[in-house]
DNA sequence: AACTATTTATAAGA
DNA sequence: TTCTTATAAATAGTT
């Protein structure tokens, strides 16, 4: 981009190829951490170069986090194609708000798995925490007998 | 860039923002595009916008590929690590665990928000569930205490 | 959506 | 490899 158009193929030179994939690479992920910030968006970035050495930038969360992100929006699209009907209205702030809740469960989860980072929870997400498993739980209990009930006989209003 | 700096923080006026989010959306997978086919590396990018929309690329094959490919590398990265001190050795069994519990955490926080996916949790995970938020709500409990604790006095041990 | 004045990124050279 | 600099590219504000 500097001092001559640069042809768009392959640098065949392995010394220059390596400079340019540092340097692009390093732009790369600045403007990916520009545009998080400016637009408030969630972005991911995974690069394997040419030898298979991993790069990666996740402006939120870690990647494990946005993967799974990607996978359920990637479901809800598939979903939305099925039904096209009108409960979708609220999805965008249903999503959002399942977002924190992850967000939450997921420190959570690692304290419970014996990491260190119970440091990183505040005393109000704890007790954000506790209701939010409280509540859970009734949930899930009111869940396993609505699901043994079909099970064991009435299915006809499932997918 | 151009016309004048911009500040590197969100900005507030929301056409501005949309329209900064489809330019320099646009710019981000062009310069990875470029990444890409000079220096032979397989990219790929996952972004939600503010509002949870999705936009994706993929230089090689599709996200899904890549995904795979992104978890084995990290998966080494830890074994090797592992090979170098003794602690680390379940580290990869144990995120193995904690993503699983994730996805049941998370198919349930769908049941708990109105989602009609409750169907595809089967008898089995809703128990699982059930006992984790358990065993979870207890350790969140102790955690609560030790927690208020710091914040009211001895915080010798915290980093 | 198209136009430019500027800023930013970067290819080549030191 | 890191720094410099001429130039290409991206883009913020405007129309």
């Amino acid at each position: 981009m500097a001092r001559g158009k640069v042809q768009m193929r392959r640098i065949e030179n392995p010394v220059h190829r390596q400079v340019t994939f540092c340097k692009r690479r390093a732009g790369l992920l600045k403007k990916a951490r520009e545009l998080s910030v400016l637009c408030d968006a969630e972005i991911g970035i995974i690069i394997f170069s040419t030898h298979g050495k991993l790069y990666e930038l996740a402006t939120k969360g870690n990647m494990q986090s946005l993967i799974e992100r990607y996978k359920n929006s990637c479901a809800e699209t598939q979903a939305e194609g099925a039904e096209t009907n009108q409960t979708q209205e609220t999805t965008v702030q249903e999503i959002s708000k399942m977002k924190q809740e992850i967000d939450l469960l997921q420190k959570g989860l690692k304290y419970m798995f014996g990491e260190r980072t119970m440091g990183h929870m505040t005393l109000d997400e704890l007790q954000s925490l506790e209701k939010y498993l409280e509540t859970w739980m009734n949930h899930t209990r009111a869940a396993k007998v609505t699901n043994a009930n079909h099970v064991h006989g009435n299915s006809s209003t499932e997918e």
